[in-house]
DNA sequence: GTTCCGCATGAATCGATAG
DNA sequence: ACTATCGATTCATGCGGAA
């Protein structure tokens, strides 16, 4: 069966309504956080944030199957010293449009941003909100779990000497994480903390985040031939995983550069490239990137 | 100086009411949670929760130093499916009292309940909510600094040689200087996401949160000889640990098993006991453990 | 070929300065 | 007064060049 990789160009709010209903399997995005990112997104005010969010949220709750899962990568900022209350409006808010907020996910950066305030530490995790339509959906514990034990592993493999000392230090907690605990461990039942670094030094672009992640979430709430959006891609990491593991892809960005670095992304990894127009929009059809 | 530590039998709400204004450096408390165990502090539902914690939480604000913190342990419940919503709530309520939600720390339970669901896996965090009555209050963060990871040592022992006798040549050098600010560096601030293990046993109760937790924070709220308290006691983790790091520690729990249990395990740490009557009710003395 | 080190770089936050 | 901008602070990570 053919996967397709899809990118289109544009205001989020304005190209989901171009999508059929129940069409998505997971939706795992990380939008522009409020006032972050000006140089590129604008920048949206805090007390304007829910306002801007919801119309988006509403059409991926039309799109969305369901049994499918979306998952919103998010972290407030601090203002005047205090963190900002605007993600937990936002939980509220979902939930009378009919969003059910079934869980809260945490991940813990292991290099979080450095800094030094006279009130305040270095701020090491942010927040996975599982949102879903019904209280039935899909979810392959399996496939996370015996990766899990993978996962462990192959960090380990990886992180090697160097690493297993770096996990050893203290530094994020007082108490070191006792990595020998995992390692005789064939397989480990996961919880609903994640704990990777993120990627800051990619070749040409910074990724928000690690590949892991959507990878994880790919793994858990889906299986092969289903289809996964991003409706704010941004360097594309989510439909890059999603590709490499043979899960359809969609993603939207309003930035024109994002969407050609993903192409290039893509490309290299295609074995048959079609080009086909998209109904939606005479004037300037998308491209939709078909991999074999 | 005498440091004291005093317990008293009833309800929190009322109880609080006693004490002065801005006489208290920390508050460090885990309230039941809301939830169905009816047989313990007779099981707040969820929907009532709020309305419940906030003439307590109104109290605190009112015993609190300007400078002191108010740290919270809670997690919210899965009700139906869903995680509930009562702390957001709580958050938006207790600023409108005139709280500042400062920060929200994770503890990342290393060992949590086993289980397994369907559609969940295990929780392994908690939600350590900082409130503060102004944006500026007493923090020491130098008492919570941690040994460094393993990577800038082993980097400087191998340095060492050959860049101190650089140091020494090339003074003035922007090289050495940069070594220099190295050299000092073993130790690190920490994050805001803690890392440690629950104790599962204790002896006859089940602490709900283990002693480096409350160890924590007071090392980096308060110092010696400030007042720490806890309006939820509990098996007392907080109290004890306050007493042992020569702070004044005042506990409140309504269930009297509970009191006992802590007067017992002060009794031991203290060298000097002394009765006194609390004069706020005549009828039922509470006794101030009093320890030199 | 390894291993090792220098360097750039983040979805950060505060306080001071400037308009 | 109130907002916008800037410098200072800080540390894990990966890459490239050196030993």
């Amino acid at each position: 069966m053919q996967i397709t990789a899809e990118i289109y160009h544009g205001d989020s709010k304005e190209k989901l309504k171009l999508l059929p209903n129940d069409s998505v399997d997971l939706i795992m995005t990380s939008p522009p956080y409020a006032d972050q990112r000006k140089n590129t997104y604008g920048g949206i005010h805090p007390d304007e944030y829910v306002k801007w969010f919801l119309p988006i949220s509403e059409q991926l709750l039309r799109v969305l199957n369901p049994a499918g899962t979306f998952v919103l990568n998010i972290k407030e900022k601090v203002i005047e010293g205090e963190r900002s209350t605007y993600v937990m409006e936002l939980i509220l808010e979902m939930r009378k449009q009919g969003w059910l907020w079934t869980e809260e996910f945490i991940w813990h950066k292991k290099n979080c941003y450095p800094g030094k305030w006279p009130n305040r530490f270095r701020d090491a995790w942010e927040r996975l909100l599982q949102f879903n339509k019904n209280r039935k959906f899909n979810m392959y514990q399996e496939e996370v779990m015996v990766p899990m034990g993978e996962w462990a592993n192959s960090r380990l493999k990886n992180l090697s000497e160097t690493d297993k000392i770096r996990d050893n230090s203290k530094v994020g907690s007082r108490f070191g994480k006792n990595i020998s605990n995992w390692i005789n461990r064939d397989k480990a039942y996961p919880t609903n903390v994640l704990h990777l670094a993120t990627e800051c030094n990619n070749r040409n672009h910074s990724a928000v985040f690690p590949e892991g992640l959507p990878e994880w979430f790919i793994k858990l709430f889906t299986k092969e031939n289903d289809t996964i959006l991003d409706p704010f891609m941004g360097s594309g990491t989510t439909l890059i995983v999603a590709n490499r593991m043979r899960r359809n892809a969609m993603g939207i960005d309003i930035i024109s550069d994002y969407c050609q670095i993903v192409r290039k992304q893509l490309k290299p990894i295609e074995s048959n490239l079609l080009e086909q127009k998209v109904g939606y929009e005479r004037t300037e059809p998308e491209r939709s990137i078909t991999i074999c």
